[in-house]
RNA sequence: UCCCCGGUAGCUCAGCUGGUAGAGCAGGCGGCUGUUAACCGCCUUGUCGUAGGUUCGAGUCCUACCCGGGGAGCCA
């Protein structure tokens, strides 16, 4: 099919003059006795353009005057320069013609509606002025963060969705099986056999593609997942999603120090892209959503991400003039209070919290010379919290095995992750971002659920 | 999963200490205008989340459940 050109494109010509097509929806119409006016949108832009049409268009008494928000219009006119205030150019309609109506009922209208309810009309939230312009962040954003990684060397891996190992034994899993649920194979002692399903065992959807990654970082130096990942916690907040994408990057030959240099580039390099590409979306956020958002995204990208250890976090928690919910001391992990406290008000700007005490965080992070803390490392940022969460990778074979059995897991269950510390091991490092609460960081959108076109939580995967 | 708040017209919401439901917007009709969340007039719309209970009488009080929101935990 031929492309036609698209309204951002004509609303970005240098000048008006000249034939023009426009397919898109109508967001409102204003009729009057001589003159109707249109604004269509095709979602191409923010912006619709402004469809001006006179009594000696075809059908300008039937079927124009008929139309209204949400109707699928094909316009075709003369791009004049707009005398109105608004817009600085309009389309002179020759014909308009109606390429699908709208029946009695249609929920959106010309107005404000909350998110709340745009969440129970998902097909139909996308034409929204916000949602669109969530949308076109998040592509702009998706786009970023593979030229980010391929500017630099990085090979896409392709991590599988289904996997057997339940990966850091975080959270729980999404069982993904062929049984029939009214007739289970059990073994003799009664419990389900699954070597009898699909995969000859027990299977899930993976929530992590960490040690793929590393399998893949193992051969070629430098690789990042960019996929979907499965969290089945009963989680009902404003931050949690039960899939969602993750963006998990490993390196070869890389220390914690490195891991969080490359955090800070990659962070900043998608914020300047997305406020290159998406200027008229994030005006709006800033004018609509948050207030804070252009200058928190200036912010961002020009000063440097402030960097601390856990044990500096502690100190700095414990000194601060402030009644905590729950207390602070050297071994638990930080709170939400916590963190928002540290990048909010304390420092005002992205914190990386590094070195963690090794009993609260997973087995295969690096421990490090002092035996108490290990190579993990932590983006807060304002308003989202923990946006990265990362480690340099224990790689020496010994050390590993020991961090399993602490853990109470099982060497057998990861065999050929111990092979590969058997084998040509090196020290490496990686890092996983969660998409969504990049988005919602860049957009300002409180709710996680609006910034993904189809949410999955417990109880809703209706759309 | 825990704590708190809420569920009234298609949407946003009002309805005080129990007395039998309203506004704006949307929709329909008409008018007017180079309009821009256009404007003006008239008209339509409700098992007041569900199921019980208290009461002469429940949108309003009580109980349970369902759904939504905010916060917490878990994390990305």
């Amino acid at each position: 099919m031929a492309m036609r050109e698209s309204i951002r494109e004509i609303l970005a010509r240098p000048e008006a003059g000249g034939e023009v097509s426009v397919q898109g929806w109508v967001r409102t119409a204003r009729h009057g006795k001589k003159v109707s006016f249109l604004e269509v949108n095709d979602g191409s832009s923010l912006s619709g353009v402004q469809v001006v049409v006179g009594p000696e268009c075809p059908g300008f008494d039937t079927e124009v005057r008929g139309l209204g928000t949400g109707c699928a219009v094909e316009a075709m006119g003369k791009l004049v320069e707009s005398p109105g205030q608004g817009q600085i150019y309009e389309v002179h309609a020759q014909t308009v013609e109606k390429i699908g109506g709208v029946e009695e009922g249609y929920p959106l209208q010309k107005k404000r509606h909350s998110f709340e309810f745009l969440r129970t009309i998902a097909h139909l939230r996308p034409r929204t002025n916000t949602i669109g312009a969530v949308l076109r962040v998040r592509d702009s954003a998706s786009r970023a963060i593979h030229d980010f990684f391929h500017e630099r060397g990085f090979v896409q891996l392709h991590a599988p969705l289904i996997t057997l190992s339940d990966a850091e034994g975080a959270g729980q899993m999404f069982r993904v099986t062929h049984l029939d649920p009214s007739d289970v194979p059990k073994d003799e002692s009664g419990e389900t056999d699954w070597s009898q399903d699909f995969f000859g065992d027990s299977a899930f959807l993976s929530v992590s593609g960490q040690l793929e990654a590393e399998i893949g970082a193992m051969a070629l130096s430098r690789v990042y997942t960019f996929g979907p990942t499965f969290r089945a916690e009963n989680s009902n907040t404003a931050r949690h999603l039960a899939e969602f994408w993750m963006v998990e990057p490993e390196v070869a030959f890389c220390d914690l120090s490195e891991l969080a240099d490359l955090a800070q580039a990659f962070l900043q390099s998608v914020f300047v892209r997305v406020r290159e590409e998406c200027e008229e979306d994030l005006a709006f956020f800033d004018q609509r959503i948050d207030d804070s958002v252009l200058s928190t995204l200036a912010n961002v990208t020009e000063e440097p991400f402030e960097k601390i250890t856990y044990t500096q976090a502690v100190e700095i928690l414990e000194g601060a003039q402030r009644d905590f919910e729950f207390p602070i001391g050297w071994g638990t992990d930080l709170q939400s209070e916590h963190e928002r406290f540290l990048t909010e008000e304390y420092f005002r700007r992205p914190v990386i919290v590094t070195d963690y005490p090794k009993g609260i965080k997973a087995f295969y992070m690096y421990l490090n010379d002092d035996d108490r803390t290990v190579g993990a490392m932590d983006v807060l940022v304002p308003r989202i919290g923990e946006i990265i969460g990362g480690s340099q990778r224990e790689h020496r074979l010994s050390r590993l095995q020991g961090r399993i059995a602490d853990h109470g897991l099982s060497e057998e269950d990861y065999w050929w992750y111990l092979d590969l510390r058997r084998y040509g091991s090196v020290p490496h490092a990686g890092f996983g971002l969660g998409f969504e609460r990049l988005v919602q960081f860049i957009t300002g959108m409180a709710n996680i659920r609006d910034v993904i076109p189809f949410p999955r939580v417990p109880g809703s995967a209706e759309f």
